[in-house]
DNA sequence: TTGGATTTTCGGCACCGAGG
DNA sequence: CCTCGGTGCCGAAAATCCAA
């Protein structure tokens, strides 16, 4: 097993959302991607530009951004090609490493836009450096900029950033610093392609906390139906928890609730309703511990905004 | 049963900070 | 300039409640 850590470069439409693709908001132009062996050790790498077909002509803030010339852009190869040798270069038994969750779905995008997401079955289980850096060393809820993180470190400073290799190299270097018990604990999982049915809905345990991803409902209130959307089960043992707070909602995309495992307490839960592009839902579920204060602040946090819309309904009246 | 009052839902918008 | 995720606020519409 390797790990492949990798970024991308990309560009958009030139002239405006107006007239761009639809189903290609950003077009790869960049795969930059280090290797690393099992203890984390440099084996090797991987560089390609790629000559962009839809968009031909840099976006001017991408031009600020990405210091790349319209002839290092031509002499680029196809994104098929790129795509094709990137994966075969990786491996089937690699994971990926990214900074941030972007780059998986932009790669994907780009894959589905040429037909080629066949190569890349999702979900897909990868590690997102950006939030391992946050849980290493900060609040675990931070989410920084790459060269912040190497500022942090004080590692050195060796080429330019916003390059897909030397982007890819520096989150190698970062990824190297966490501690390998933090690693296997957090691992993030990327839904582009969802769970379409049953089987491949996603139970996850981390430490402190689980997540299940749904399958596809056709609407919200079928989701919020679903006897696996509404468990709650204990995020350190599964048993089931009791509800002490029935699922509320603060807006029309997430949910909370309270429940109580008889051997580890207070856990609390949040949904959240996704959308996919083809207007169908799913559900990510988080349960996570808790502790009767901050069960306490939550069904204060309800009743509040319960008092809220009535005073309002008041005011109004 | 019904109409008004109250509560919930839900999309839009604005902000922030990451990504290019 | 655009995407994405998170958060919070707002107002309209829908749903529900309740008393006459």
């Amino acid at each position: 097993m390797n790990y492949v850590v990798f970024d991308l470069e990309w560009n958009q439409c030139p002239y405006g959302k107006h007239r761009e693709v639809k189903a290609l908001p950003f077009e790869i132009i960049e795969i930059g991607a280090v290797k690393l062996n099992k203890d984390r050790e440099y084996v090797g790498r991987f560089h390609r530009i790629v000559r962009p077909a839809v968009y031909t002509k840099l976006h001017h803030r991408t031009r600020e951004i990405v210091h790349m010339d319209q002839e290092t852009l031509d002499q680029g190869v196809s994104f098929q090609e790129a795509a094709r040798e990137f994966l075969a270069w990786a491996g089937a038994d690699s994971q990926f490493c990214t900074w941030g969750t972007i780059d998986l779905v932009e790669l994907q995008r780009n894959m589905k836009y040429y037909g080629l997401l066949h190569l890349l079955k999702g979900p897909l289980h990868y590690y997102d450096v950006q939030k391992l850096f946050a849980v290493s060393y900060e609040d675990m809820k931070s989410r920084r900029s790459l060269e912040y993180g190497i500022d942090y470190l004080k590692l050195e400073k060796k080429q330019d950033f916003h390059r897909a290799l030397s982007d890819a190299w520096y989150t190698a270097e970062i990824f190297q610093t966490i501690d390998m018990d933090v690693v296997l604990a957090y691992d993030s999982i990327d839904v582009y392609q969802n769970p379409k049915t049953k089987d491949e809905e996603i139970h996850a345990v981390y430490n402190g906390y689980s997540k299940f991803i749904s399958r596809e409902f056709s609407t919200k209130e079928e989701a919020m139906a679903d006897r696996e959307v509404l468990a709650t089960h204990c995020c350190l043992c599964g048993r089931n928890a009791r509800k002490k707070l029935r699922w509320f909602s603060v807006n029309s995309k997430n949910y909370y609730c309270v429940a109580y495992c008889p051997v580890h307490g207070y856990v609390k839960g949040k949904a959240r309703m996704k959308h996919t592009d083809e207007g169908k839902v799913y559900v990510v579920k988080t349960i996570k511990v808790s502790s009767e204060q901050e069960a306490q602040e939550i069904r204060e946090k309800r009743d509040e905004l319960r008092e809220k819309r009535r005073k309002k309904r008041r005011g109004e009246a």
